[in-house]
RNA sequence: GGUUCCGUGGCCGAGUGGCUAGGCACUGGUCUGCAAAACCAGCUACAGCGGUUCGAGUCCGCUCGGAACCUCCA
């Protein structure tokens, strides 16, 4: 049999090319995929979280159609500077020194709530997560081999990546954000520090280390730390090689970061790491980007239990992620309650669907044709990874589950084939999960649910509404939900 | 100022020139003791102004409004 991915051949947007493209592997079968991951010096927030669900769910959606997938996640443990200057803080260390801790401690700390919240989001974890401090040595050969090559120079124990002697070399510094290099000249600012540079569009692979700054290690040019830019070259190279699939990160690692990624790579290998580069857009709040350090961000904890001025009420992780995946990735989302709410409802909606298809009978056919809507569900997702008319098609799916009660109108084949690619594409691949801790319904629950259930069948039976009602409404509150359908009484959690 | 992008019905949000995206909300109906759920039906938009085309939300130009990046940030 066919691999599914040659049946639904995935075309994304190149955000390298600005075209759509098919997607063909380095190494057929096998897909190497990297994404710049957190700096960990404080709480992950819902922006950042959107960007590792949106490639959480591209992984899950490779790995579906039957790739092969290395996904690399990087965790940033060498705090990037704070600002461009040699008096420049690294934020891991500014925050170890604030709260008195060893930067290993901030970036312990963060790492693990990190994988805490991604993990509640339903989030896989990545099949190799380096962190930057843990690649120092590879991170300083490539920075000796640029200067090697010509396009880096030492400047006070710093080294600079070369940009003008890089392009006038045939580089082609800027093809990703395309930026000319005479405008980024005139826009850079004056800071302290950049009478090192030979060009202020220059940038650092290593930085000589004030007296002040803990993180350092010796290289060949002085005690210091790597640069902003190097850390993701250096691994990304070093698990998915010179030449690999799938870039990916957030829309504002646009540039420079993935801008110099490039400019490294090349220099090194002569080519740019990746075939294809991904951005996710920005999640917004109040119509404004969530940011550390603008305060314009809500945590995803906050999210999850309600404690925050801006929510009515908390909201479960999976529908925080049914929220995200109801956009596309290379979309603004604008982030509010009325846009949570409306998505919890669909969300409830959906998974009552699944778990009513569970139970159901096939009925003979009808005119729902599976197999087109199969189709239609994977070309949507291999069309960019479209989420949101997955979703759509989803809903289609909905009304035939919900057209009738105890069957549906499909074939007893049919009916096995549903079943399983409603799973994958609810759960594999959007990642959504039924209700933390204990999805089933225990059988304890289930027999007193049923006792429960039959005494207010009989209340009714005999026009005692007052009962009936009082059963009901004290369920509802209680969170357990009645549904009269016309075969009886179904609840739901 | 430069680069990139967006502006879709009450709200969210897809739409890669040619038939209804979808969700939420709302209205009417079916069902129900009442309700909820579900189903059926309705609500049919593309910021403005020009242009290209047999035909534009979709391409081009201008205007207005907004966002991201140009400085660490997903």
């Amino acid at each position: 049999m066919n691999p599914l991915y040659s049946t639904y051949p995935v075309h994304i947007e190149n955000s390298l090319t600005g075209a759509k493209e098919q997607l063909v592997p380095v190494s057929e079968g096998h897909i190497g995929m990297y994404v710049c991951g957190p700096t960990v010096y404080s709480d992950v927030h819902l922006g950042n979280a959107r960007t590792f669900t949106s490639f959480d769910f591209i992984f899950r959606y490779l790995s579906h159609l039957g790739y092969k997938v290395r996904y690399v996640r990087n965790i940033t443990d060498a705090g990037h500077l704070e600002n461009d200057a040699d008096e420049g803080e690294d934020k891991i260390a500014k925050k170890a020194r604030l709260e008195q801790l060893e930067p290993m401690e901030i970036v312990q700390r963060y790492t693990v709530d990190f994988h805490k919240v991604m993990d509640r989001l339903g989030a896989l974890p990545p099949s190799i997560e380096p962190t930057a401090t843990g690649h120092i040595v590879e991170q300083i050969e490539m920075t000796q081999a640029i200067i090697d090559k010509g396009w880096a120079y030492e400047s006070n124990g710093s080294v600079y990546f070369d940009v003008d002697a890089y392009n006038r070399d045939g580089g082609d510094y800027g093809v990703l954000s395309g930026r000319k290099m005479d405008e980024l000249q005139s826009g850079s600012r004056a800071l302290d520090g950049q009478e090192e540079k030979r060009n202020p569009a220059d940038f650092a692979l290593w930085k000589k280390a004030s007296p002040a700054h803990i993180m350092r290690w010796p290289s060949p040019w002085s005690v210091g730390f790597p640069g902003w830019h190097l850390e993701c070259s250096a691994m990304s190279t070093k698990y998915l090689g010179e030449e690999f699939d799938i870039h990916g990160g957030g829309m504002d690692l646009k540039f420079p970061h993935h801008e110099c990624e490039i400019a490294q790579n090349t220099a090194t290998s002569g080519k740019k790491g990746a075939k294809y580069w991904l951005h996710a857009n920005m999640l917004t709040l109040n119509g404004k980007r969530m940011s550390k350090s603008t305060g314009n961000t809500i945590l995803p904890g906050e999210l999850f239990s309600g404690n925050n001025p801006l929510l009515a009420k908390g909201f479960r992780p999976s529908v925080v992620r049914f929220f995200m995946m109801q956009a596309h990735y290379s979309s603004v989302l604008d982030f509010s309650n009325e846009a949570l709410l409306a998505a919890e409802k669909g969300h409830d909606k959906l998974l009552a669907a699944w778990s009513k298809l569970q139970g159901l009978e096939a009925s003979g056919s009808g005119d729902f044709d599976l197999q087109a809507w199969i189709d239609k569900c994977y070309q949507s997702l291999s069309d960019n990874f479209n989420s949101p008319i997955l979703i759509a098609h989803l809903f289609e799916a909905i009304k035939l589950i919900n057209q009738n009660e105890g069957s549906i109108a499909l074939s007893a084949s049919d009916l096995v084939v549903f079943k399983e690619k409603m799973n994958a594409f609810v759960f594999d691949i959007l990642g959504l999960q039924m209700e933390e801790g204990g999805s089933a319904h225990s059988e304890a629950l289930d027999k007193a649910m049923d006792l429960v259930i039959e005494l207010r069948a009989k209340a009714r039976e005999n026009k005692d509404w007052g009962t009936a009602d009082l059963i009901r409404d004290q369920l509802s509150a209680a969170g357990i939900k009645l549904k009269d359908g016309a075969e009886g009484t179904s609840y739901e959690i």
